[in-house]
DNA sequence: CATAAAAGGATAAATTATATCCTATTTGCC
DNA sequence: GGCAAATAGGATATAATTTATCCTTTTATG
């Protein structure tokens, strides 16, 4: 019932690359540095984010990384299906018949309504939204000193 | 990002013996037969239910389990905790300052949001009603078959 | 051609989840 | 008292998953 850290580095990851200057491509170890996450383990990450369109990567000499589409299209919950796979709360989830108790489970409505909650927070939440909110949070110092 | 076996299993051996006639006891074995449950596995889930205060157990010949208190005082939230220790959504939510960058982090914030829908759903969702609900899944075909 | 970057396969290491075994303890009953 | 049936609990085994690294290949730049 825990993100992966693999789904904690992919936010930080792609919200490292949104929040850099859009004309400059980025290194996948630079952001591994700046943001802390093993640099190898990180290139997995990246090759899955790629994979799923969200990053476009680059390779050669003055290669990097760079978003696959506007931040205001990119959600959460794109992000860390990328690299995590489709979310299910509870194995009755993945399809209809997963689990043959499905029809008579009464614990089974409760899941299908808290993951359509959870999914709903994290679809609604895209990209662009937390990097606004990330330099809300750079600057919140700031504006304590000036007032 | 899933809920543990431990923990569906501790749901439907709760429902179990909240749907069996309240004046008699349930044996252990029987629910693991009855909900397809390794049985040994399940003494363990029991033991956890029972320190937890969610059933109350009983050793010996005419021994079984019984719930600890009445059904509608019982949240999923807790069967769910006692057997899976705490719920936290990433491991920023474990305390305060488990992860250096939540005052920084914007995704932080989102966590929090849902951990607590999550929470607050479960939390408010009881045996009785899942119990309630069960009968009535129970009967919907027998509807059917009337009309 | 040398260098710097991503891509990808194989694998290692660590952690967690799942499950069983064995022994002890409690209790009811003959 | 002694047997049978139940939970309690420690130790351990097995399996699965997660996390991380290594090595080789491919691509692009200058
Ligand atoms: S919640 Fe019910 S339907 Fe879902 S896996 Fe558990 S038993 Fe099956
Ligand atoms: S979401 Fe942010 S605060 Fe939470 S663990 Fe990840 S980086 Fe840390």
């Amino acid at each position: 019932m825990e993100l992966s850290r693999r789904g904690d580095y992919a936010v930080r990851a792609m919200l490292d690359v949104a929040t850099r200057p859009a004309d400059r491509m980025t290194v996948t170890k630079e952001i591994a540095l700046r943001q802390d996450i093993p640099p190898i383990f990180l290139t997995k990450i990246v090759s899955s984010l790629s994979q799923a369109g969200l990053l476009r990567t680059y390779r050669g000499v003055a290669g990097g990384v760079a978003l696959g589409k506007p931040a205001d299209q990119i959600s959460l919950l794109q992000i860390i299906e990328a690299v995590e796979g489709p979310i299910y709360i509870n194995r009755c989830l993945i399809r209809r018949g997963e689990c043959d108790r499905d029809r008579a489970c009464p614990a089974h409505e409760l899941w299908v309504q808290a993951q359509g909650e959870l999914l709903g927070l994290l679809a609604n939440k895209s990209l662009a939204d937390l990097a606004r909110r990330a330099q809300e949070l750079q600057q919140a110092p700031m504006a304590d000193f000036a007032a």
